[in-house]
DNA sequence: GAGATCCGAATTGTATACGATCTGGCGGAT
DNA sequence: ATCCGCCAGATCGTATACAATTCGGATCTC
């Protein structure tokens, strides 16, 4: 009940300006959810009551219903007038559409990665995939989920190197929500062809062989969607069911 | 204007559920500032205050930080701590990557579009480039401002056809985006390249030559930030006061 | 007169209060 | 026994209250 002074109370020091005017504690409790979210502690459908929410890090609800509607934003939750919010359950349409997305936008992202790489970035990007190779050989739960986080954050880093902090934004949504999904409608089976696959990208940017990093980046997020079983709706909600 | 599909929700009435958790008079105030906002009636910088807008609406300034907070989101406010949510001032460096990211996306939209397109949507675009072009022979201030918007709708009802949701809301946000850096740093003179443009783009998508409805479209952008006079830092209020 | 300091008004940050709406169960009528 | 209305608890939506912070100006000092 007492670990909630993890965060300084008062703060001379602004600890995050973003301009979005989410800080401090309000800022702590969307984060600490969506991890929650994105790392599958939360299932979706899993009512978030504002009450409960608030009473587990010691705030009123206004801060909780602050980070809930940033959630929303993002597409890690989901509101009902009168009803409350509740982790998103993405459907398979929105699943599509989500990965139709990613296509669309990380070739693009990777050609605009690739005019700023340096060695230094290199660098960091091998070590990345030295994680994810280490993640891919152990079992388990824990593994999987720090599996999924990886090969996210491998085209997080992408893009990262762009510089550009409006793609970013757009990154980091849809690789949250690309989580959610996998989570979702993943097959526990075969995610290891990723990390080959991260391998090929980086080896094929280095070489300079832009369209083909490009081709194969396309591929790659087919392949994640392939891996999918979207022919089910994985709804714990029955209200979720029957609604066509 | 808000074609964007709703997604079927339940039997009764709801006025507006997009799982954002925004509705009622909240949304409502939302959408008024950014109109307000993309439509220059608000100048970049403008202080909102909360109580003032509260008092507008008749409403207290929970819905007001709610809506202020959503836009936020959007990128269309700022907001400081303890200081207050302020009309967004985009730098020439952010106005540049949101043009940079609209030359990534948008030829990727264009196609997943085309691939959509049925002779009613030929017919929809057709009609809104003579809007387009109506307003281009027009003069004065309000005839800009719609112009503007209207070069905007081409764009997002592009995006709209693709019928990717995902997509067609991070094209508002950058539609949106991009009529504030406009508005701020736009040459007066010499917007009227866009009309022709679109028209070639639209005839290129009909004639099947996607490769170079593409390209038009990356030049496009390209003109549209090559009109903007980007090496004044902030321009501000003075210069709009002062020139009719 | 220039600059520092302090105080009060204005504004924001957060919590709480209260009415509205939903949910689920109880009891009566058929 | 089943269905229906009705009430109570839970939860949400919005307004208001109070504390914290900022900002501008008056005052004081040099």
């Amino acid at each position: 009940m007492d670990n909630r002074q993890t965060k300084p109370e008062t703060l001379i020091a602004r600890p995050d300006a973003d301009g979005t005017g989410i800080d401090g504690s309000q800022r702590a409790i969307r984060d600490a959810i969506r991890d929650a979210i994105v790392d599958r502690r939360l299932m979706p459908g899993t009512k978030l009551t504002e009450t409960d929410v608030g009473a587990l890090f010691n705030v009123s609800r206004t801060l909780v219903r602050g980070a809930l509607q940033a959630l929303a934003h993002e597409g890690l939750v989901t509101v009902e007038r009168n009803r409350g919010a509740f982790v998103a359950n993405p459907s398979p349409e929105e699943a599509r559409q989500i990965f139709a997305t990613r296509r669309i936008i990380e070739p693009g992202i990777l050609a605009e990665a690739a005019r700023h790489m340096t060695p230094a970035h290199f660098r960091q990007l091998r070590e990345q995939l030295v994680d994810e190779g280490r993640l891919m050989t152990e079992r388990g739960q824990s593994a999987r989920r720090a599996e999924i986080k990886a090969s996210g954050d491998f085209h997080l880093m992408i893009a990262a190197i762009t510089g550009n902090a409006v793609m970013q934004r757009f990154m980091d949504e849809l690789i949250a929500r690309s989580s959610l999904v996998i989570a979702l409608y993943g097959q526990s089976t075969a995610s290891s062809c990723g990390h080959n696959e991260h391998t090929q990208i980086v080896d094929a940017i280095e070489a300079g062989q832009l369209d083909r990093a490009g081709r194969l980046m396309v591929h790659h997020i087919h392949h994640i969607e392939a891996d999918l079983d979207l022919r089910i709706r994985r709804a714990n909600e029955l209200r979720d069911v029957l609604l066509p």
